[in-house]
DNA sequence: AGGAGGAAGCTTTTT
DNA sequence: GCTTCCTCCT
């Protein structure tokens, strides 16, 4: 039990070399478990500092997900995975619920795909089949979810596919269904450290079980369970929405009821004011255990609080110390950070640091591998490497544009239910299809016939070659530079860093071939990595999110981080400015109402203020625009349950009030009915009024300017509202809500 | 089949 | 306010 900041990774890292010094245990017999990729990254450093090159790269430091890939890659044809088995991410699992919703004939109003998608996540998180879900099936809700759950997970396994949950629920059925793969395991990882253990879901927990053995296991009597440590700290859980038990760190003793406890208490990190400030919020959770945590490291200098009018203020506040600090030469632009809730809010960061011209780097945030043309490449790279992964192929079908319209893919799906085929099988025999046009079909033998020729290439070919080959050959490329649309350019460019990627991918690749010399333990330990495949690429990307790429390191100074509070885990800044600290930001509105979650929000306040050794900001906005309308939101609880005399406040909230509403029931109820707006029903807290408007009425519209009111229909939020822009702009049919009208 | 235009959705957090 | 998805028209 280690509480922020009192050296979890050096724990863990210096355990695994007093295992190696002290006990003679082999690096190959070493499994060390991480949440994330940045987790697995810094301790696989840490490693290589203190045991060289060779240990770390044989022992398998790596996330849940990296180390059931590996083992999936294995021994996956046991479940009729084949080895090069595609990993779907959340936007192709859906993408593929939507298909099966399709299928099902689902009103996607009643029964919304997305939500089924989640849905199905949860079960896997628990490890809930679809026969077992279906058998407790209570209402109408969960039959059809059940219905969906089983066509969906048969369809992604005829797709050769597994979605993020199945890499560990299915890793978990395979070493429960095969004995002989769990002893293996068992006989191989002889030491399983786990980090984060408080993050760990119920699949996770369980996969934990099964690979160290138990003592009451029948199949485990021809192996001692292997040793097992874990490392957390119960207040910086902040995953329970996705599925984490606090359970599972509470409970550990009783789970392994030979375990040793050992607390540890003291920060190395933070002055005792941050960590007093810190203590004194986590306090107010309920239910926990009381954990004193002290610091060495000096009283320190108290918080600093700023009240800023609007977002941009604060934004500009915090630029402005920051360009303080660092012209004063108090720190680097590396040793500063800057927090927030959402990502929508390092927007109006980025724009005052562009600004005024300090260097910053956004860490999460639009993701790279989302951008539609990254992803179309992608979806012809997993093709090549899995011909039967149906999501990928059916997005490819017509990109670029090759006359293959949803008539003809729909007579190939058709074609496809009728022969109980695949549809990569049904698209091969197109000419057999009925209903299809002469045409369409002959543009499906040539899309086959590209495919099978860029097949060809694949075997002899470097992963950034078949990416080119791609780009050029399909005629992807060509048809973006043939654009006049102006994105199509930036386009051009995203795909050509993408090669970049893929190249450097090699060169890694291939360093860390260099580095490791043959093992000749008889054992085969880490898959000898020889030349870097296609499936090796696609596996990089599908695992590593571009979040965990880049924490800065300084060469001129650095630049300023900015993220999000869950990606500030695990890391620390001499300097930190937490921002927008307001209820209904943080803590986030869709939290207010349930303790449980409100908890989870206050452990994640615990976690950004435990990231500051020296410096903490605290800050936050009395309007912020959301949805383009302001929003009034007062000062968040968590700066309430932090004691006074640790912050020092160099600007106080002048108790902005909200202006007068405008127009609610305010006077003009008479005419006639039809539905007018009733105000109320604002999904946002305190945010401004909606004007509400009747039939006549003259209003303002930010960009179309006068108009009269036509036409209201709807209610509460849904209230739409016809406007008569006059003769250049004409009518439009307007959301009250979110449209920047006002009423005159 | 392809494109334009409008409506809906969005802002939790990640492997 | 911005983006993606859907629908309708050509």
């Amino acid at each position: 039990m280690a509480g922020a900041g009192s050296g979890k990774t050096r724990v863990l890292t210096h355990r695994i070399a007093h295992l190696m010094a002290e006990r003679g245990v082999r690096p190959g017999e070493i499994l060390a478990i991480t949440f994330t990729n940045k987790a697995a990254a810094e301790m696989k450093e840490r490693i290589q500092a203190l045991l060289g090159a060779r240990a770390a790269n044989t022992m398998w430091t790596m996330t849940f997900h990296a180390a059931c890939v590996r083992i999936l890659r294995r021994e996956g044809h046991r479940l009729g995975y084949p080895s090069s088995f595609t990993i779907y991410d959340s936007a192709d699992s859906q993408r593929l619920m939507q298909l099966v919703c399709k299928e099902l004939d689902l009103d996607p109003k009643r029964y919304p795909p997305r939500s089924f998608s989640a849905q199905v996540s949860n079960l896997k998180n628990e490890l809930i089949d679809y026969d077992t879900f279906a058998g407790q099936a209570q209402n109408d809700q969960e039959k059809k979810l059940a219905e969906a759950y089983r066509l969906y997970q048969t369809r992604l396994h005829q797709a050769g596919a597994a979605d993020f949950d199945d890499l560990i629920m299915v890793t978990v059925n395979l070493l429960q269904m095969f004995p002989d793969v769990a002893e293996y395991y068992r006989r191989r990882f002889r030491h399983v450290l786990v980090d984060e253990y408080q993050d760990t879901n119920h699949a996770q927990y369980t996969l934990v079980r099964e690979l160290v053995g138990t003592t009451e296991d029948p199949d485990s009597s021809t192996v001692t369970p292997s040793e097992l440590c874990v490392v957390g700290d119960a207040d910086q859980s902040i995953y329970a929405f996705r599925g984490a038990t606090i359970r599972n760190i509470l409970e550990f003793e009783r789970d392994f009821p030979s375990a040793r406890t050992i607390l540890l208490e003291q920060n190395y990190r933070s002055t005792q004011t941050i960590l007093s400030a810190a203590n004194s919020v986590i306090e107010r959770n309920e239910g926990r255990t009381p954990k004193n945590l002290w610091s060495q490291q000096g009283e320190g200098t108290p918080l600093v609080g700023y009240v800023a009018d609007n977002e941009h203020e604060e934004a500009a506040y915090v630029a402005g110390e920051i360009d303080r600090l660092t012209d004063e030469g108090v720190v680097t632009p590396s040793q500063v950070a800057i927090f927030y809730r959402t990502n929508a809010q390092s927007r109006v960061f980025e724009d005052v640091f562009i600004r005024t011209g300090l260097p910053y780097k956004i860490v999460g945030g639009v993701r790279f591998y989302e951008r539609k043309e990254i992803r179309d490449v992608l979806a012809y790279l997993r093709v090549l490497a899995n011909p039967e992964d149906t999501v990928s192929l059916r997005r490819i079908l017509n990109v670029p544009k090759r006359g293959i319209g949803a008539r003809a893919e729909e007579a190939v799906e058709l074609f496809a239910a009728r022969e109980r085929t695949t549809f990569a099988q049904a698209l091969r025999r197109v000419d057999e299809a009925p209903g299809i046009a002469k045409r369409s079909a002959n543009a499906v033998r040539d899309f086959v016939a590209l495919l099978d020729e860029l097949a060809a290439i694949v075997p002899d070919s470097t992963p950034a070659e078949v990416v080119e080959a791609v780009l050029h050959r399909t005629g992807y490329l060509s048809e973006l530079t043939g654009s006049k649309d102006i994105q199509d350019e930036t386009r051009v460019e995203n795909l050509e860093e993408f090669v970049d990627v893929a190249r450097e991918f090699e060169n890694t690749f291939a360093a860390l071939v260099e580095e490791e010399p043959p093992e000749d333990d008889g054992e085969e330990t880490v898959t000898d990595p020889g030349e870097p495949t296609l499936v090796d690429f696609l596996e990089r990307i599908a695992l590593v999110a571009d979040t965990d790429q880049i924490p800065e390191e300084d060469d001129e100074g650095g630049v300023v981080t900015l993220m999000t509070l869950h990606a500030a885990k695990g890391l620390e800044f001499p300097v930190v400015f937490l921002t927008g600290l307001e209820d209904g930001v943080f803590p986030h509105n869709r939290t207010l109402g349930d303790k449980q979650q409100l908890e989870e929000e206050r452990r994640l306040a615990y976690v950004g203020l435990t990231r500051a050794q020296r410096l903490l900001y605290v800050s936050r906005a009395a309007v912020r625009s959301a949805w383009g309308t302001p929003s009034y939101n007062p000062a968040s609880r968590f700066i309430d349950e932090i004691p006074s005399q640790y912050v020092e406040w160099k600007r106080e909230g002048a108790a902005l009030a909200p202006p007068p509403s405008r127009g609610i029931g305010g006077g003009f109820g008479s005419s006639g009915f039809g539905g007018g707006p009733r105000g109320g029903g604002r999904s946002r807290g305190s945010a401004s009024p909606a004007p509400s408007l009747s039939v006549g009425d003259l209003v303002n519209h930010d960009s179309f300017g006068m108009g009269r009111v036509e036409l209201v229909e709807g209610g509460g939020d849904k209230t739409k509202a016809r406007i008569d822009f006059g003769a250049d702009i004409g009518e439009k049919d307007l959301m009250v809500k979110y449209a920047p009208i006002q009423k005159l």
